[in-house]
DNA sequence: GCGCTTGGTGACCGGCCAGTAACCAAACCG
DNA sequence: CGGTTTGGTTACTGGCCGGTCACCAAGCGC
């Protein structure tokens, strides 16, 4: 009878840091997919063609995976938003950088961002502070700007900053789900009208630069 | 040996539907406090000093207790946010009122305003389509009013309302975790503030589109 | 005081799944 | 071509927890 190659090994062998790396990908497709609780390192390794200890070889558990890209997600996060704000020196069009990499986010369904905002393990202390950081670090870094050019106190500027982080990532999100009938392009310019209308009027002065 | 009156029934029977309403207010604190995946049905037994099966007497399973509590806590989030744009026929103040509104729960720790802006169950359908109804009917009470007061066509108006909506609750979130030194009047005076500036600056204003 | 309705109880089960023990094979190295 | 390294595998276990089964008692109506 035909000798079959005898069952193949899956999908041959991965020095170690290319399967590390590998599983990180496929893990992250799962989270996203899944959410944690509902995703299953079973899975994971199934779908990375390989068999559970594998999994354990490189990483110690589940949380720990989960942690590992839930935080370079965050950063993944935090550093599109300093882009976003390092675009340009015009405060106007600043805001609508930002404005429009929320809204890119939700539209192409970015990983990242899905495993962030849409996370299911906010009850773990470690996790939520992680998550806790996206709004933070964001509003931080608009903060800065906010009290450089507008001489807000930095409370103040970075209340006004978290308010206008939420009002990208919440706008972008319900606008996709809402099938609204906005272009993207549509939807950016009018979230980055009300955003600096609300914020470009802050100078206690009216009218500062940009 | 003396016989002691023996282990006294906990706390005494109740009749069906006062037992009803004490299981959801004890399974709502359990909820709220751990989250759905961390809460245990044996725990809200436990509290309600009760067994499980009477949990199930009451309830057809876990996650139909849970979706009983959020409903009715979406219900009561968009009430509130109904009845702050009631509350006054001048549009800055309603804009104060609703924000008044965000951070007043956050700053209270309001339970129903906890379940659902915490909640770890978002990869439900189901849980995920209540949740997302407090965004999409806050914004649509909001949106009437601008469709009405400013002229815009309503989907700008839902999505700028949706972006309001976000601003605050997601300013008010960081504002508490991030102990900021603002009281919580200011905090709500300066939120107002850039809320009212970019969407008061909307009444028919023809300079967008370019 | 007897029996039926109504509001309970304790003990158990079974599935799911994270994590592990024990063992295997490819291939490089000399 | 033997042996060691390195990357794998199969099969199991043990705990947690949602959900249930069989049984109990308080008290009201007669």
């Amino acid at each position: 009878m035909s000798q079959l190659p005898p069952p193949r090994t899956r999908a041959g062998r991965l020095p170690r840091s290319a399967r590390r790396a590998q599983l990180l990908e496929v893990a992250l497709d799962v989270f996203v997919e899944q959410g944690y609780h509902n995703a299953s390192m079973d899975e994971i390794a199934e779908r990375a063609g390989v068999s559970k200890p594998v999994l354990y070889q490189h990483f110690p558990g589940k949380l720990e995976l989960y942690t590992a890209l839930i935080s370079s997600a965050v950063d993944s996060v935090i550093d599109g938003v300093r882009h976003a704000l390092a675009s340009t020196q015009d405060n106007a069009e600043r805001v609508r950088a930002t404005m429009q990499l929320w809204y890119d986010s939700v539209a192409d369904q970015e990983k990242a961002f899905r495993l962030v905002f849409e996370s299911d393990l906010t009850s773990d202390p470690a996790v939520g502070e992680l998550i806790d950081r996206v709004t933070t670090e964001s509003s931080a870094a608009i903060a800065e700007v906010i009290v450089a050019d507008a001489g807000l106190p930095k409370p103040a500027a970075q209340l006004l900053a978290a308010g206008l982080v939420g009002m990208g990532h919440v706008g972008a999100r319900a606008w996709l789900s809402g099938e609204s009938e906005l272009t993207r392009a549509q939807a950016i310019e009018l979230a980055s009208t009300l955003a600096w209308r609300g914020i470009g009027g802050f100078p206690q002065t009216p009218d500062r630069r940009s």
